[in-house]
RNA sequence: GCGGGAGUAGCUCAACUGGUUAGAGCGCUGCCCUGUCACGGCAGAGGUUGCGGGUUCAAGUCCCGUCUCUCGCGCCA
């Protein structure tokens, strides 16, 4: 028989159907026994009355098994209607179960609320819990509405290569390749210099890719392998026309998530991001965040070349409270702090005309106006101890007119995290690779016991 | 790399200032259950308290070392 899913079964009462499921639970009664299944488009609850040959059946259809389940659907009688479940109006009376592939019995409860290490260690089975779907839905929804907003504003695609000659911004920890005959090659940090070239190319551009970075960094932000959200974008003004378009871009993906995943939001137990109204979240400058933190709480950083970590989350915390936004721009950092191709702001020397968008506390995107004359760029990297010759690759596109440009970086995974109201960047990265774990699971019976002892 | 916290059953945790045989819930095994929806009931199995050393009549508990995890910092997206 030909398969329904389990959203069109409330059409089919009083017909016999198929559904392929995976056993969310099973409730034995003895002689009866009721399922939840869950197949890609919700849950439906199957019952076995009598039926002794299918009781067998349904006895060895463990939770989590790979199913088949013929049955009649029908109408629940009134006092059995479940109001707090979806289908909970309706349920399948079983007439016969295939089990494609029986799951194991759970190393644990998949409700249960698990340390960080159990979570990632076993991530073939938590991805599969409620909570881990949810997060991974709403991930999936900021890649396609990253591309379907920046495509309506008139971007193209592009993919950066990976593998690199030499390391984009200077200053990051590379992982080293040995493969190349006549010189070291290193895993892209970020596709920050192609994406530049590609500005010459077709104006506007973005692109979702993989970025490598090898700090020995041990925090809930860091990752040794993300997601990097990137654009570029040609004939700008400033900077400010960047964080316009990414104010745009995050009001859209917020409306997105409030039209087609307030479900996963409920089970995420988080609210829609706070967005005011008007053309671009709130600003200011570093100086200005300073100065108002110097002011509020009497800790004075004025001196310091940037924000740290709990700078930000007061900022934050002050915007959503005063401002009405969960989101909040801060420029101008200074020239010092920003990588060799940010321009300088020429009304306040010293300062860059670039940008950090800080989200319910973390830093998601850093971005700014970059240095299109080809001669203060040679400047600008050697200034910065970098040898151009190096970069001939990319300042052959600036000996031939490139526009001014600016762009942005986003981490996918930070993004997500803060959407999900989840704490660790790790909960929101499918396979996590930090300096101590690579697939962990898979590695840890040959070096556990070498490790432990 | 530095600083804090933690490591006890498959999972999540308990065990007052050191003191009988290290407990609970969930899970697991067996039996019972025709209206459950985190089903329920009865019984049972399951532990080298991360590892190594030390103090003590006595160590899950105190000390030293070590490994692992976690949080914070540096750095960053």
């Amino acid at each position: 028989m030909q398969r329904t899913l389990i959203k069109e079964l409330k059409e089919k009462v009083g017909s016999e159907v198929c559904i392929n499921a995976i056993v969310d639970v099973r409730r034995d009664q003895g002689k009866m026994a009721f399922f939840d299944f869950r197949d890609r488009t919700g849950v439906v609850q199957g019952v076995v009355f009598g039926k002794p040959e299918v009781l067998e059946v349904a006895k060895l259809a463990s939770p989590e098994s790979a199913v088949i389940v013929n049955g009649v659907v029908n109408q629940r009688p009134e006092k059995m209607v479940n109001a707090k479940v979806q289908n909970g109006d309706i349920e399948l009376e079983i007439t016969s179960i295939e089990i494609l592939n029986k799951a194991d019995a759970l190393p644990f409860d998949l409700d249960a609320e698990l340390s960080l290490e159990v979570l990632l260690d076993n991530r073939p089975l938590t991805l599969r819990r409620k909570h881990e779907r949810a997060i991974f839905r709403i991930q999936a929804a900021i890649t396609r509405c990253y591309g379907e907003y920046l495509r309506q504003e008139g971007f193209t695609e592009f993919q950066a290569p990976k593998l690199v000659g030499g390391d984009a911004e200077g200053g990051s920890e590379v992982f080293k390749v040995g493969y190349f005959n006549d010189r070291d090659a290193f895993l892209a940090t970020s596709p920050q210099l192609y994406k530049q070239i590609m500005v010459g190319v077709f104006e506007r551009v973005f692109s979702l890719a993989t970025a490598f970075r090898a700090e020995k960094s041990a925090t809930t932000r860091h990752l040794s392998e993300y997601t990097s959200l990137d654009a570029e974008v040609g004939f700008i003004k400033d900077h400010t026309d960047l964080m316009r378009i990414e104010t745009g871009l995050m009001r859209y993906l917020t409306d997105y998530l409030g039209k087609y995943h307030q479900d996963d939001l409920t089970v995420l137990e988080i609210a829609l991001p706070l967005i005011p109204e008007g053309d671009s979240f709130p600003h200011m400058k570093l100086r200005e965040a300073q100065q108002l933190i110097k002011e509020r709480t009497g800790i004075d950083k004025t001196n310091e070349p940037d924000l740290e970590p709990e700078d930000e989350r007061w900022l934050c915390e002050y915007s959503q409270k005063e401002l009405g936004s969960d989101f909040i721009f801060i420029t101008h950092y200074p020239v010092s702090k920003r990588p060799f191709y940010t321009m300088e702001d020429p009304d306040d020397l010293g300062f860059t005309k670039s940008f950090d968008l800080l989200f319910r506390g973390v830093e998601i995107t850093t971005g700014g106006q970059r240095v299109h004359d080809l001669e203060t760029l040679k400047a600008k990297a050697t200034a910065k101890g970098l040898d151009p010759t190096k970069f001939a690759f990319y300042l052959q596109a600036f000996e031939f007119g490139i526009p001014p440009h600016g762009g942005w970086g986003m981490g996918l995974e930070r993004l997500t995290a803060k959407f999900c109201g989840v704490t660790n960047v790790k909960e929101a990265t499918l396979f996590p690779r930090d300096i101590n774990r690579i697939d962990t699971l898979l590695s840890k019976t040959e070096t556990d016991d070498s490790k432990n002892e």
